[in-house]
DNA sequence: CTTTTTGACTTTCTTTGACTTTCGAAGTAA
DNA sequence: TTACTTCGAAAGTCAAAGAAAGTCAAAAAG
């Protein structure tokens, strides 16, 4: 679902990494081709290809200067101790969200367990009374990766 | 029969269901169509598409927000309405856990999935100082049987 | 009473643009 | 040649404006 000019740009940048680990790209040419402002790119690119959804982002400025976003590799098991990390913390339901597209990402999970992750972190599901919220969240999470360690070579 | 604006509205969002399982709509264009304020939608759709009557609801704010209406069939869908109303009390673990079972017994989840939630629903994963536990376990059986709901034909 | 209508206020996400920083190349002086 | 300066072409930042949808409670209608 395209809805707006941010979401058709992340996929002609997400198709863009089909083929390849990384690309190059030239901020004030893309932003020429979808007519917007080039900072609209980088809008996109802090808010879809972040490094938590497994993006890298490189740049250089000045005289032929340039993008360059690197899709990161990183085996199962590594990745799932990783994020096992991330759940030290309380975490947002942003934060968590962003794990399982992670996760989704990586096929460690079908889209529909993703969608089942989700709704379980939500505020909807985990709000309650007192402000622990986060606290909950990390914790099912992490044990939700413990549970997919198992799958895990 | 239309007593109301609302019935109006019902009525046609009803009959756009008619083809298909979801439709998506603008708030403020259903508003502007019907004139009436934003707001006359929400109470339209909370107050007719529930989940107890077979609706699922989804949105998004900001800009190109959306409304995602979708409708469940109701072959499954009167287990899962039973479901829910044992999810309107606060649960313990062997009640969210037997819950589980069934759903797995009727194959609306796989068995990864159950383990998934099994895990979820753990005091491990939900303990928290305070003891409003069951409280959040109902709460998250909830919203898991609202997202089940969206994938039943 | 209950249900519906209305609108002020809030939250979330996107778009835009003015301003800043950085880099490389070209020009200039010693 | 070397070192310094200038200029223009990138990319970055940040906050304001815009565009949706959500909430809640008061007022109105039935």
């Amino acid at each position: 679902m395209n809805r707006s000019i941010s979401d058709v740009i992340e996929q002609f940048i997400m198709s863009s990494l089909d083929d390849n680990d990384f690309i190059e790209l030239s901020r004030n040419d893309l932003a020429k081709f979808f007519s917007c402002v080039p900072s609209q790119i980088n809008y996109v690119l802090n808010t879809r290809f972040t490094i938590n959804r497994g993006f890298v982002i490189e740049s250089q400025r000045g005289g032929s200067g340039y993008i360059k976003l690197t899709r990161m590799h990183d085996n199962d098991s590594n990745f799932l101790k990783n994020s096992l990390d991330c759940c030290a913390k309380p975490m947002t339901a942003l934060e968590a969200n962003q794990l399982i597209q992670n996760m989704l990402d990586k096929k460690l999970i079908s889209e529909r367990e993703a969608n089942l992750l989700k709704c379980i972190i939500s505020a909807k599901a985990l709000n309650n009374p007192i402000n622990i919220d986060n606290t909950i969240r990390s914790n099912i999470m992490r044990q939700v990766i413990i549970e997919l360690s198992k799958n895990v070579k």
